[in-house]
DNA sequence: AGCACGCCGACT
DNA sequence: GTCGGCGTGCTC
């Protein structure tokens, strides 16, 4: 009996295996989706691969071989390439394998959809010519042979009458295709930018890499990487190559998406979160058919399925949104790395301020380093620190210094641009009872609620729950509320308050909410607007020469995190912020306010200092065994119960106790989210393969010994939240 | 993950 | 006596 393998189209690990079932004659083939019975269920499986059993084989069985209902797909939905990318995937990062392929497939061809509403048009083709028409419709039929298919819209609104006679006759039959989509030409415009010796060098060394290599390119904010390995990217096209452009999130960067239209016109593809389901769909289908060489996309993106790559560049390598937050969860970057592989490709990764797992690697000579060290322009911005101990002392506001206040105003009167970063979002992040203290907390999660003026509404930020202002508090019935730290919102109120005549743009997540509010806010500060405000959203890629005063409101404010990349974090926020002052021709300043100045992450940052940065920082991950001197994983033991999932995790300690592999810290208890509490155990280790193995074995003890507590894991844990 | 099966409390 | 609470276990 023929029996195909097909993976269960549910997401969880504790499923991770496939299911055998019975076909007839059909033409099946891996990566081909197909309805099958499950349970008592019907559901969609993926089919894994093939097996010939005889009957008496399945007679010994102890289930019984049920048989697939239907087909749906006419051809594999994952090439070979990505076939074995899920499987490694799924390994890797301890996920099962179905949930890796559905990371990988535009939602309209997931796995789980079970109709796929793909947009279909209409096309009128020509089928045969007959003698007894009239005379217009054998002219019509005439033209309409050498032209031999059109939409079937166009069709009949072009010969109106003729077209129904001619469809009804069958002389035109009509045919329903997936839609095409016809791209809008756009325009190439000429570059005609003389590189500088740097530039040069730096293109030079690309040149010459051969079959899979890794480069970081490290450069300066403003020392025009991007123009570097945009040409590059052009010179692989010209060889008739794919090239893969990878940048953290589309809405932030319109300039590097605009700079890559400029250059490859309507050669590219643009792929990332916002679009919508249809427009992934059409994006997927260009560079599956071969119809674009160039692509620019965020994390997704990586899994499109290119034939013949040239190039991966990963523009601001270390940027965290690189990192899936659910699973699988993948890093972006050691997807690319996989496909570099296996298409012997380059994979560029470019930053200012690479993360220290790529800079040590390049270091020890894994990856190769190019280095670019002077800015295009003019020289980095001086960066001023402002300490905000002596501002508290000297009465100053505990959020705007005078020094700020003063540069703002010199800035403001040579009608140069501001920016402003304050990396919380809301009017105050705490609203306080003045009676008793009492703070108005969430009450599916364990933090405070963040007061929004302009809505009146108090809001959770972890599960987005909000709620009108109490009248009275709940504890005392006092009726007296303080508003206690600062938002942007508040901040742009104050600022406003300094600066009445000042036209402030205001730049956070609640800014941007609707569709297209980004580009608009964007277009308004760089229409003349003095001041953008805003959470790190700012800090990263905006490119606007007329900016030459960033103020850092709150700068060491991530410092305080217990996270062990907190350094990192900080110094990296602080460097891409400062990269926003002075890109033009225009002397660019920074001010810098901060608690802790003598912090290395603050001193570095201020002197523009990533190599002393990095000798610092991998100082300290080697003393406390961190990161890129071990790996670190993490599982999590969730559920609504604090005491199951407590359990949880003190089970799955138990079962650590009797290996060597890796060290175990933890349990602890990270407090209730969307009202679940969370326990976590994390894995340090130097082995990533056995760690991962490891992981596995803890989720089967887990499931094995009845734990009513779900369980996640997290490989290659980035943030310790 | 679902969904059925199964074993104990408050209702017509 | 039944309806339904959700603990337990299985799905080719």
């Amino acid at each position: 009996m023929k029996l195909v393998n097909v993976y269960i189209e549910h997401p969880t690990l504790a499923l991770d295996q496939c299911f055998s079932y019975c076909y007839d004659e059909q033409e099946l083939a891996a990566g081909m989706r197909v309805w099958v019975p499950f349970g008592s269920r019907k559901v969609i499986g993926f089919i894994d691969s093939f097996q010939e059993m005889s009957e008496k084989e399945v007679q010994s069985l102890s289930y019984q071989i049920k048989a697939i209902d239907q087909v749906i797909d006419k051809e594999p939905l994952l090439n070979e390439e990505l076939w074995s990318l899920g499987k490694w995937m799924a390994e890797y990062y301890v996920a099962s394998t179905i949930s890796c392929y559905q990371a990988m497939l535009p939602k309209v061809l997931k796995p789980s959809q079970n109709k796929a509403k793909i947009a279909m048009e209409e096309i009128a083709v020509y089928d045969h010519f007959e003698t007894n028409l009239t005379k217009r419709q054998t002219e019509v039929l005439g033209t309409f042979e050498t032209i031999g298919e059109m939409s079937a819209s166009d069709f009949r609104r072009t010969y109106k009458s003729i077209a129904k006679a001619l469809i009804d006759r069958g002389c035109v039959r009509l045919e329903k295709r997936e839609k095409v989509i016809k791209k809008i030409p756009k325009e190439k415009e000429q570059i005609s930018l003389q590189l500088s010796d740097e530039q040069e060098r730096a293109l030079e060394k690309l040149r010459l890499q051969k079959g899979f290599r890794t480069v970081l390119l490290h450069g300066v904010t403003g020392s025009g990487k991007s123009e570097v390995f945009l040409r590059y990217a052009a010179e692989l096209v010209q060889q008739g190559k794919q090239v893969l452009f990878l940048v953290p999130e589309i809405a932030l960067t319109p300039q590097m998406q605009h700079a890559v239209e400029a250059r490859f016109g309507n050669q590219i593809a643009i792929y990332h979160s916002h679009l919508n389901d249809q427009q992934k769909y059409e994006q997927y289908r260009l560079v599956k058919n071969g119809n674009v060489q160039v692509v620019v996309g965020t994390r997704s993106a990586i899994f499109l399925p290119f034939q013949n790559l040239g190039a991966i560049i990963l523009d601001e390598e270390h940027d965290t949104s690189y990192k899936q937050e659910n699973a699988p969860r993948y890093h972006c970057r050691d997807i690319a790395l996989w496909r570099g592989r296996y298409h012997q490709c380059l994979v560029l990764l470019s930053s200012a301020t690479p993360s220290l797992e790529s800079y040590a690697r390049a270091y020890k000579g894994i990856y190769q380093l190019i280095e670019m060290k002077s800015r295009i322009y003019q020289q980095l911005p001086a960066v001023e620190i402002v300490d905000m101990e002596d501002c508290l002392r000297n009465k100053e506001n505990a959020y705007i210094s005078n020094r700020l206040r003063t540069a703002i105003s010199q800035t403001l009167a040579r009608k140069e641009q501001v920016m402003l970063l304050l990396n919380r979002r809301g009017y105050t992040p705490i609203l306080r009872c003045m009676d008793c203290g009492e703070v108005i907390t969430c009450p599916h999660c364990d933090v405070a609620l963040a007061y929004h003026k302009e809505e009146q509404r108090m809001k959770c930020h972890i599960c987005g729950y909000s709620r009108p202002v109490p009248k009275s508090c709940s504890q005392c019935h006092g009726q007296h509320w303080q508003f206690f730290g600062m938002g942007t919102q508040r901040l742009q109120e104050l600022i406003q308050s300094y600066f009445p005549d000042a036209h402030i743009v205001r730049m956070d997540s609640d800014a941007t909410r609707r569709k297209g509010a980004h580009a608009q806010l964007l277009q308004e500060f760089s229409k003349g607007a003095d001041i953008l405000l805003g959470t790190q959203m700012i800090a990263k890629g905006l490119d606007y020469e007329n900016v030459t005063l960033v103020g850092i409101v709150n700068g060491d404010a991530s410092l305080k995190s217990a996270d062990y990349r907190s350094s990192e974090l900080t110094f990296d926020l602080l460097e891409q912020a400062c990269g926003r002052s002075g890109r033009g021709t225009k002397k660019g300043q920074v001010i810098l306010q901060v608690f802790d100045k003598e912090h290395y992450a603050i001193r570095c940052a201020a002197a523009h200092d990533y190599q002393r940065f990095f000798v610092s920082e991998m100082n300290y991950r080697h003393l406390a065994q961190y990161p890129p001197y071990t790996y670190l994983s993490a599982a999590y033991f969730i559920h609504v119960q604090e005491a199951i999932a407590a359990k949880g995790a003190e089970n799955a300690l138990q079962f650590l106790k009797e290996q060597t592999i890796c060290k175990v810290l933890g349990p602890i208890a990270l407090g209730k989210r969307k009202d679940e509490y969370r326990y976590r155990l994390i894995l340090k280790g130097k082995n990533r393969d056995e760690q991962a193995r490891l992981l596995r074995r803890i989720y089967e003890a887990h499931k094995c010994s009845g734990q009513r507590s779900r369980m996640e894991i997290d490989v290659d844990l980035f943030l310790l939240e």
